[in-house]
DNA sequence: CTGAAAGCGCTTACAG
DNA sequence: CTGAAAGCGCTTACAG
């Protein structure tokens, strides 16, 4: 609308609702903080003031004035990742929900990238920031960040040794649910697949895998432990590295859902029937894994319900509750679809 | 850091800076912004002092005061679609570079959403706004938009009537090369498949699909064309659809990749072989199209390319140039991989 | 119930 | 080359 004195186009202030108004720039104030001090006919005047001129309310100026802050940072380790878009959907609407903006910065598990954002988050005076970390992202980095001083979680991939408040899944517990129903299908040679030793999640993962081996007497062999990029051509080196062993595995476990449906991919390329002839389970239940050929059985986390939970947590830490307290490891349930052969074992019982 | 006179944590100013430097707070304004003015011997003790003070710049109080915004709005009609995160990336990415910030939001389709996120937008003071308008939004709505008056970029679904600027791919073009080609393949009878005429963007891909059509001397037979929503189950719905349908086509060109990747599935899971059997072709060339079974012949419109297209035009934008040259049509290619049959007609040749 | 005044952390002419 | 002053658009005691 511009400034209606001079018809140019400078933003309408409260200083100009409260001139065409006659009343002060307090009372404007006030009437826009919806404050009951102000009799009902001014406030009306006022409003239809505001109205008029189409003004807009300058958050910026405000926050400058009481020193907070309505930006939150979100830092996505790999936002084309279907899980990390899946979470970043979650954090991001319950972020608006509490009255918060979301900046967004999508470091693609770039380290320098990742200071980068960091520093320039900080400088538009972000409230807090939800971070899940570039990979190489250690404690001493975590410690040394631009970011450090301010309220800060960490997602869905734990750092050791840090202090700051960790949300993310129950990768070991999930993990070991996805194995012991392998085991229950009969399988007794059952691979990991994908992710790194250096890699927090996949270590909790195999945790998971092992106890679910051992609880079954079933022998823990590093042997079937094929590392790869948590990718799907990840999964599909992993697969081809799993089948020029001697013994090949029966079933896969695999570190994400990109992974297996990587290495489902790699099988039926092979002639190999995923979910028959080979077992595979995944991790995240991201959307598309019931579009898999076949659907894939995995491990869901329940994303959004995750994402919303940083929101949670950052607002706890920003209002002074202690770190320790918003940290949060979420349930995990295993959906069971074909990939795991399931619905095969079923049948082969049924005809047996 | 804090006051290191008071030991309370409020931060840094540029005053305490000033003083603790023996200057003004306007020599300090200057060293920050790397003005030659400034004598090395002064600039050297603020900076060490700056150093020293761990002092953060506080840039929203420099943009009150010039009046300007580091901040874009990037508003996002479904981030959990490959296509759009890709985009988002590629939007987020060209916005760093050019010394702006991006605020998220994920409209998920919802006109009401995306009017609360634009005016939440508008009062943070956002320099602009980049948009892939949730469906239903017609011109009308954008002119009565609470964002109107800002510069704004409209992206990937071109709304008739309205003058704001539009960066897209040029659908129709891509869509003809992808028939062509499959008429080249041999194909007589080929479906479109996905989306809904509502949606400009199926128009123009339909309108390529008939254009390459009648180039032949085929018939443009409506009744090939199966709409459905654009996504993985509506690849599947329209494809059973086609199926059920007396004179099945033996191809189909789809809205998008993941209603290709809905098709090929479908057709999979009934035994029949897509690429062999019948062509199918997608359209994004999303990252997952290589992995798909079979790998998606598909029209690439360099998406992350014109992510960063979008960004560039809202700078002109706001640096005052017209809408109309900020408009942007990208040049699409033609990836052709297995699900279009190429390698089955180029393997049928070679033994025929 | 409303207004005058101070101040948030910066920048920018303007003096000197 | 550097400093004093004004001002960006708000909010918040404090008077009255």
């Amino acid at each position: 609308m511009g400034d209606p004195r001079t018809g140019i186009g400078r933003p309408t202030t409260i200083v100009d609702i409260a001139r065409a108004a006659g009343v002060s720039k307090s009372t404007v104030s006030l009437v826009l903080k919806g404050s009951s001090l102000v009799k009902t006919e001014t406030r009306e005047r006022v409003e239809a003031v505001i109205e008029r001129f189409g003004y807009v309310y300058n958050r910026g100026a405000a926050n400058l004035r009481t020193a907070t802050s309505s930006f939150v940072g979100m830092v996505i380790s790999d936002l084309t990742n279907p899980f990390f878009a899946e979470l970043a959907v979650g954090i991001e609407e319950a972020l608006y929900q509490l009255g918060f903006v979301p900046i967004l910065a999508n470091t693609n598990e770039d380290l320098e990238r990742q200071g980068h954002v960091l520093r320039s988050m900080r400088e538009h005076g972000v409230a807090g920031i939800i971070m899940s970390p570039a990979r190489g992202t250690d404690a001493w980095t975590l410690a040394n960040l631009p970011a450090r001083s301010m309220p800060m979680v960490i997602t869905m991939r734990r750092i050791l040794g840090s202090p700051l408040p960790y949300v993310g899944p129950d990768n070991q517990a999930g993990a070991r649910k996805a194995v012991e129903h392998l085991i229950g299908l009969g399988h007794r040679r059952i691979a990991f697949m994908g992710g790194f030793a250096s890699m927090t999640t996949q270590q909790e993962r195999i945790a998971g895998w092992r106890d679910a081996l051992l609880a079954a007497g079933l022998p823990f062999d590093e042997g079937l432990i094929f590392e790869s990029m948590p990718t799907r051509d990840g999964g599909k080196k992993a697969l081809e590295a799993a089948l020029a062993t001697p013994r090949p595995p029966t079933a896969v476990f695999c570190y994400n859902d990109i992974v297996a449906m990587g290495a489902t991919r790699a099988l039926s390329t092979r002639g190999i029937r995923p979910g028959l002839d080979v077992g595979v389970v995944g991790f995240d239940d991201i959307d598309e894994a019931e579009h898999n050929a076949p659907p894939l059985t995995t491990v869901s986390a329940d994303t959004r319900a995750m994402g919303a939970r940083c929101a949670d947590s950052l607002l706890g830490l920003i209002r002074g509750s202690g770190a320790a307290d918003m940290s949060y490891t979420g349930e995990t349930r295993l959906v069971v679809r074909e990939s795991c052969g399931a619905p095969f074992a079923a049948r082969k019982r049924e005809y047996a």
